[in-house]
DNA sequence: CTGTTAGCGCTTTCAG
DNA sequence: CTGAAAGCGCTAACAG
């Protein structure tokens, strides 16, 4: 049934060694036999076996990437951009999702999952412990990380401080002195850094301005608009003085919060300014002022590092900061006098 | 570096084929070899080559997902689902993304991008061309639809005609005579029912109560916030009298057209009645009213059913409807008098 | 520029 | 229950 490599150099009368490099665009191939063997090749239907060819070369085309979860903004655009120039270059993208680590109980990731079937794995935002990363770099097939930095590899990101810091200047300047924090942290996740760079980032611009950072206004959630809900019910309900502004350290967690003030009758901007981080896709549509970062080209700038290193050319993986911009839309506004 | 099969045959002083079967879990094995086996290749840390099994046998514990975009609520899921049966059983999951079909230029899914790649295929709420599918069926390998039915293919997703009627029968119920429809529609993608199917629930319940279809009243979208957002202006903006409730489609459209109505000061549901379809992430910290599904029992129920069939049992892949529910919340209530 | 020849590491008859 | 041996389809030296 399936047409092997033998079919094709018997039909175009040259050895399977030609036909592997001519399909292969090898140098040391002449431009008539090329021509010769891409027709036959193309004329039997001829698809090379991709686990002939990864047991014989060893390797396979295939950058795993390793994914807390799916249902997350971030993730899903990030994959996207990889798969889009990965595939482009026909390098296939396998997927592992630990099924999240907002459970608790992350799935363990051994080597082994990785192990002789691909030949770069990406670590999207997410912390490894220390026994992981060792394991994984043993393998040592290329590492990268991508939505934040994981000690001992290069990432692809952000500058998570400077874009909190972002975020914060644009409440000070408009007039706020009572801000408030929605902080994205993930309890399981001691490692993962970014939850922290966003969150001394707020603090010292507070710092700097002179600005009392009370707790009461300062909520933890896990990224998701139930936990910015949630967090921004903590707020509202506490007694006392109220937040004239609030930063989120997610657009999703900002949503959470929009729709809460929304059923309390808070009317933002009005009483109560919000900012965000991410432009997550819904938030243009619900006017949600933001700090805007680009996934799909995050994703996309790994692929084209992990290709290039794969491709030969040492030290291509490095640490890059990607843009980032503060995008004024309707949830923010001066303080109420 | 990389320790084979023949190392740990060696050390346990058997063959490589039983080291094999042993490690296989295949009958024909005394328990003693066995676990003499299992605990060399543990020592050793053995893990098969992925490649040079799948050469072997001609099967690659590999099964590949055709999604046209990550980016949405539902996909996402279903895919978390799949991974996780899938990858408990010692399968991995390929992702094949086509980009978008939004954008108008679907790339080109041809039959060699899976190839020898993959033991089975899901298609994830697409609709194929005839000419597509009959390329993909020639493989001879398993495959599945899911989010909704391809024609020539068994499918796991849920009734959506029934759900629709259930949505647009709880508007009804609740008073409402004139009610308008976010229509989620596909423009490229003249094949795939699901768009169809509810719009065909919605008229024939419409019908059935004697009320009146206006066109004004109707806008399709492409399933986004964005575009629900969109389309509602359009409603809002045209003369005449406007709906006292609105059926979308989709709840991310919902949601758009509720951030439009929130824009315009149109008080929901006292102006406006809303109900999805979905019970998306968001729609619940938004009172969202709607009709539940749930992806991610889509995706592990496609994925059990994929590894029934590719165990061995035939037939395992059947039309599966799957359950969904309405969830009465904050977005409905009876028309305004 | 092209052909020959070994494997790559496993699975799978077929014997025993 | 276990072993020997023949590939699976390709790539990678090495010749020529």
């Amino acid at each position: 049934m399936g047409v092997s490599i033998v079919d094709v150099a018997a039909q175009a009368n040259v050895s399977t060694a030609t036909v592997s490099r001519a399909l292969r665009g090898l140098p040391r191939v002449s431009e008539s036999t090329r021509a010769k063997v891409l027709a036959t090749a193309q004329s039997l239907g001829y698809v090379a076996s991709p686990s002939a060819s990864g047991l014989a070369s060893g390797r396979t085309r295939t950058v795993g990437v390793l994914v807390p979860f799916l249902d997350r903004w971030y993730f899903g655009h990030v994959i996207e951009g990889m798969d889009q120039v990965l595939r482009d270059n026909g390098y296939n993208l396998l997927l592992f999702s630990l099924g999240g680590y907002r459970h608790g109980k992350m799935r363990r990731f051994t080597e082994s999952m990785v192990r002789k079937q691909i030949d770069a794995l990406v670590v999207l935002t997410l912390g490894l412990s220390a026994e992981e990363l060792r394991q994984l770099h043993r393998t040592d097939i290329p590492l990268l990380s991508v939505g934040g930095p994981v000690e001992g590899c290069s990432g692809v990101y952000i500058d998570d401080g400077a874009a909190a810091t972002a975020a914060v200047e644009h409440l000070i300047a408009l007039g706020h002195r009572r801000i408030g924090y929605l902080r994205a942290g993930i309890q399981d996740e001691k490692n993962f850094e970014v939850p922290a760079l966003r969150t001394i980032a707020f603090e010292t611009a507070l710092a700097k301005a002179g600005l009392e950072l009370r707790p009461a206004w300062c909520m933890v959630g896990d990224f998701t608009v139930a936990e910015g809900q949630r967090a921004a019910a903590r707020i509202f309900d506490a007694p006392g003085e109220q937040p004239t502004a609030i930063f989120s350290g997610s657009d999703e967690m900002a949503l959470g919060l929009i729709f809460e003030a929304q059923r309390r009758g808070i009317r933002i901007p009005a009483q109560l300014s919000v900012v965000g981080i991410d432009d997550h896709e819904f938030s243009a549509s619900a006017g949600l002022t933001t700090v805007g970062q680009k996934p799909l080209e995050h994703g996309k700038t790994a692929a084209g590092m992990l290709l290039a290193e794969l491709g030969g050319t040492p030290h291509s993986l490095r640490e890059t900061l990607m843009p980032f911009e503060l995008m004024v839309r309707d949830t923010t506004a001066p303080p109420p006098r």
